[in-house]
DNA sequence: ACCGGGACCTGGAAGC
DNA sequence: TGCTTCCAGGTCCCGG
């Protein structure tokens, strides 16, 4: 499930394998990642077509690529996307959507089985396009300003792990970091932000910080040469989550059984005693 | 403006 | 063994 330490490898590994090259050739072969692009698969393929990649840029979950001009490649992962950098000829991968054959040989390719994800066409975006406008700047951004966000984040109604997931609020974060922060932070997500003190919600948000740079700084290691994975990228689910798919499992901080429950047709885990579940509001 | 819930997707796991 | 149902969840869209 890439989040934005998963997404922010794949900008990376785009920064180091895919910039400065020219594309040559695109190949669309399945249209549904292409619904975004208002000029259709066919639009696109002809739009990046001799283009070459000058940067790669992320905000959130999503990234893009910047072309010569002012235009860029928007990109969203999803919950199963992948961007790889592959040898020429090499074998189709099952759920190839994209292919755009580079001017070094290479190939680069979207992935993506259950087609969350996408692709489109940004023109003029290449700074930011307007496609993400209303997506809030995530934690790792330097001018993420943890107190302006935790004074909206207060003055709104919902609970805060529904915030957390708003990425019109804070960006980057989902369900995994999201249990991660919260158990970090020692808070129930069911908790309403107007029952906690601005500190204690920006503690909150440099607890997302912190674990999404933990996880980066884990995951950042494992990509190496033509290979750009999300999936590879994810040392961290195996080794590193105290929270998230833990239920049945002692508490790393105090022992306790950790519980699970649905929360926004989610699933929630956390432990019953360090996330103590607010009292249901009457109404 | 804000809030909450359902739809969109596929394939592996679980249940029968 | 083979079928059906459930589950994972990021984002968009709609109704309230």
């Amino acid at each position: 499930m890439p989040e934005l330490p998963e997404v922010e490898v794949v900008r990376r590994g785009l920064q180091s394998h895919v910039v400065g090259r020219r594309v040559v050739a695109v190949e669309v072969l399945h249209a549904r990642p292409l619904r975004r692009d208002p000029s259709g698969p066919e639009g696109f393929a002809a739009a990046v077509t001799g283009r070459t990649v000058t940067q790669a840029l992320r905000r959130g979950k999503y990234f893009w690529l910047a072309l010569d001009g002012t235009d860029a490649v928007l990109g969203h992962l999803g919950m199963s996307g992948q961007m790889l950098v592959k040898a020429p000829g090499s074998p189709a991968e099952r759920h190839l959507r994209v292919r755009f054959d580079l001017d070094d040989g290479s190939e680069l390719r979207f992935v993506d089985q259950r087609m969350f994800g996408g692709l489109s066409f940004s023109p003029g975006g290449a700074v930011l396009p307007d496609e993400i406008a209303h997506i809030a700047l995530d934690p790792l951004d330097p001018d993420f300003d943890v107190e302006a966000v935790a004074r909206r984040i207060r003055s709104r109604g919902s609970a805060l792990k529904r915030q957390l997931l708003d990425q019109t609020v804070v960006s980057g974060v989902g369900n995994i970091y999201a249990d991660e922060a919260l158990w970090r932070a020692g808070i129930h997500g069911e908790r309403l932000a107007s029952s906690l003190t601005g500190p204690a919600i920006g503690r909150l948000l440099d607890h997302a910080k912190d674990v999404m740079s933990d996880a980066l700084e884990q995951g950042g290691t494992s990509f190496d040469a033509l290979y750009v994975n999300v999936n590879g990228a994810s040392g961290y689910f195996d080794r590193s989550l105290s929270a998230y798919g833990q239920e049945g499992r002692p508490c790393p901080r105090c022992g306790t059984t950790m519980r699970r429950e649905q929360f926004m047709n989610r699933s929630s885990t956390s432990c019953p005693r360090c996330q103590v579940r607010p009292r249901r509001i009457p109404g």
